[in-house]
DNA sequence: ACAAACCGTTGATGATTTTAAACACCCAAG
DNA sequence: CTTGGGTGTTTAAAATCATCAACGGTTTGT
């Protein structure tokens, strides 16, 4: 039995009364998790908030939505950031990756990628292996997305270009700047360059 | 003229009326600088998250403080996860990091780490040129923190020890791990190793 | 000049959150 | 057994948020 209020499904799990709310991030289960793993109590964790042991009840079950300062609040008493509590992957097994059998290959003729753990799900970065042929470019179009990237020239040269600013980069020099910023990478040299980077949020 | 209420600060502007919510951040003109970002009106913006216009002039003007699955609805209207809205970091964004003047040296004897863009400040990942002498390791203890990190072995063999597994990495071979495993690296080789990684959130 | 279409803001009203104060349960000490 | 302190939960009332429907201003096209 639900109900759509507030363009947010809500659930009835007794007739009488309560209903949850579900969202793609459960931030009930969330706070539940971490306040535990803090090992607070929900009347101490309150204590320290500036806010009632009941409120963070509700929170919990997602019988409520809470505000963005009201949460700001109850995390402060962790301590812990909006941004972490967001960011935080509560399943995220412990999982290793070694070797090069999941280095997948992406790039086209001119550029080769190599994605390093590709078969990870969720994970925090891309880090690439890329390898630029002579004149290989990404294009005058210049590349636009979100989050950061950076790296390190292992070998051969590259020009990098990010908005105003243009340089030539040897081996051993690196890079990083925020990705929405247009950008573009060309090899200049007649040797192939190779290119250690990585990204965040992952681009691949 | 300010008053507390609900644990935060709330300022009058004008004694007939409105005040405004101010927190550490700003997530009124946060959102007013993502959506001008992307270019799109309080109304068109209000019309694909289903809320309405009012409201996220409201919250752009911080005389309310949304509830996070309002901001979500918003957010979802852009799109952007809330993941994404609390760590960006608004100020910082079009900055560009170039060449070899910024790597930090940070390492021992016998490991040398360079920071690629060490004074850029919240930065989202810790990207490391890492050299590692002969017999270097980093001690049986293992490391133990948060976050996600992996590279590629460019020059020489490394063997890493992750949670229970261990192995020798050749150059071109990569790794991925969650940093809350206990890990463990040590150069087997007679030869200097050169691995390039990357860490977030930043260890250093 | 005027209307039409857009912009962001505002006030009154209805909906939801938050509080304060119980409630029910469990466990250890007296 | 009873008391006191610890959980997490629930309720009605107070506070805050979200909506609807206006408002004033700017731009566009006729």
């Amino acid at each position: 039995m639900f109900k759509i209020i507030n363009g947010l499904f809500k659930f009835f799990w007794r007739e009488d009364w309560p209903w949850a709310v579900i969202m793609s991030i459960d931030v009930g289960a969330h706070l539940r998790a971490v306040r535990q793993m803090y090992g607070l109590s929900q009347r101490e964790l309150a204590k320290r908030a500036g806010v009632t042991n009941g409120m963070i009840s509700l929170i919990e079950q997602n019988r409520v939505s809470p505000s963005v300062s009201s949460l700001k609040k109850v995390l402060d008493g962790i301590p812990m950031s909006l941004s972490e509590f967001f960011t935080l992957d509560l399943a995220q097994a412990p999982q290793v990756f070694f070797g090069s059998d999941e280095l997948t290959n992406l790039g086209s003729d001119e550029v080769s990628l190599r994605l390093v753990a590709a078969r990870r799900p969720n994970r925090a970065m891309s880090i690439l292996h890329e390898c630029y042929a002579p004149g290989a470019d990404t294009g005058e179009e210049m590349l636009t997305h979100k989050g950061e990237e950076g790296g390190v020239v292992v070998r051969g040269t590259m020009e990098l270009t990010v908005g105003g600013s243009s340089r030539v980069l040897q081996p051993g020099e690196a890079y990083y700047f925020s990705s929405s910023v247009p950008h573009r990478f060309r090899n200049p040299g007649r040797e192939e360059c190779e290119i250690i980077s990585a990204s965040t949020p992952p681009t691949f």
